[in-house]
DNA sequence: AATACGGTATGACGATTGTCATGCGCCGGT
DNA sequence: ACCGGCGCATGACAATCGTCATACCGTATT
């Protein structure tokens, strides 16, 4: 028997797929969770073998769990299932360790192997990204990030300056530097790249 | 029996609903669709009861779908399932006639009841957004919604202008009145708005 | 027919953004 | 101890963007 945790935010497909999991003979969902912060816990109190998980979800993502489930209980598997096929999101996801990384995208029946297969040990990617996982790494310095995220936001450059502790001109360099790095023309694009990349 | 054809891109939440609903012996998922092309065939063949259907897909969105349905069979009525709370979204899907706009947010287990509900003539709306329905209408007038919607993308108002065949200061104009239409401070906070309000 | 109005279209002008040269401090290699 | 490289920080200058005044054309109202 394969017990399972499960932290998902859209509640209907938290729902859903608990319901077809629980289906199968071999696996049980021991906890369900909207949160990563309320998966913790669960985690903490069940012991599961396995911890599937979505990435963005509010407080604490699903990147953050893997990382602290990787030291907390490293003898426990976990399985990515996201929206995004993000270079970036796999990366950091193998890095911290995790057994698989599929996609919602990943048709329905698929889903009870994939579990079998990372609680046996081995490794699930969804096939979309296998190839893209080592391409570009993340040019980007902790503060172009920071600088990025706002300007992605709209917030003028003056504003990220006050925000940050910034002249004005500081930030328009930031921003500079990252739009050349990422050879966007301007800060919308390098915001959507960098995004599209897992680097935000 | 209720009779049902689903359309949802997300394999795994199309199978995962699929299955769920498929649990109750009242209903029955007669079609499964992973875009709006696909549904519309399918409900031509199927004649189901009802419809329930995701927004954002390729080819054909779901409130195109509903437009089309309230035409091609009046009869056949429609749930509409997405992860968007944007009034303009919801504005448009009650003009076309659905009988019921649920959130993915939803607990799983209000489904089948909403469905039952709908399918009864009753209508359901995701209580989130009860209120918010007949709040602000979309000011913009065309050009301005094509324009932000190229200014969104990073594209700059040379090429805009290139691409629409207007001047660049034409292009500036039109994002100047959106802008301000908006009460937004820039093109990047006017397009966001005008985005979560569902009017692009 | 005259008028008012809203959408389309443009260019001038000031404001904001993007680029570049420059300097500082911290680390790792020699 | 010295250098080279990198991240951090800034201001001057150029390029792009945002605002405004203006004008034309349909169409709805009087």
């Amino acid at each position: 028997m394969i017990r399972i945790v499960l932290a998902e935010d859209q509640k209907l497909l938290l729902g859903a797929i608990g319901a077809l999991l629980d289906l199968d003979d071999d696996i049980e969902v021991v906890g369900r969770a909207g949160s990563g912060d309320e998966a913790r816990e669960l985690i903490e109190s069940q012991s599961p073998d396995l911890v599937i998980s979505d990435i963005e979800m509010p407080g604490m993502t699903g990147l953050e769990l893997a990382e602290w489930l990787a030291q907390a209980q490293p003898g426990t598997r976990m399985l990515i299932l996201t929206t995004f096929a993000r270079p970036g999101y796999l990366r950091r996801a193998l890095e911290a360790g995790v057994g698989g990384y599929l996609l919602k995208e990943t048709p329905a029946d698929k889903l009870a192997d994939a579990v079998r297969r990372v609680h046996r040990g081995e490794r699930v990617i969804a096939p979309e990204l296998a190839l893209t996982a080592f391409d570009a790494r993340d040019p980007l310095t902790e503060r172009e990030r920071q600088v990025l995220r706002l300007a992605g936001e709209g917030i003028s450059n003056a504003a990220i300056g006050r925000r940050l502790h910034l002249a004005e001109g500081t930030v328009r360099n930031y921003l500079s530097e990252a739009i050349g790095k990422l050879n966007a023309d301007n800060r919308i694009e390098a915001f959507r790249i960098a995004r599209d990349q897992g680097w935000l």
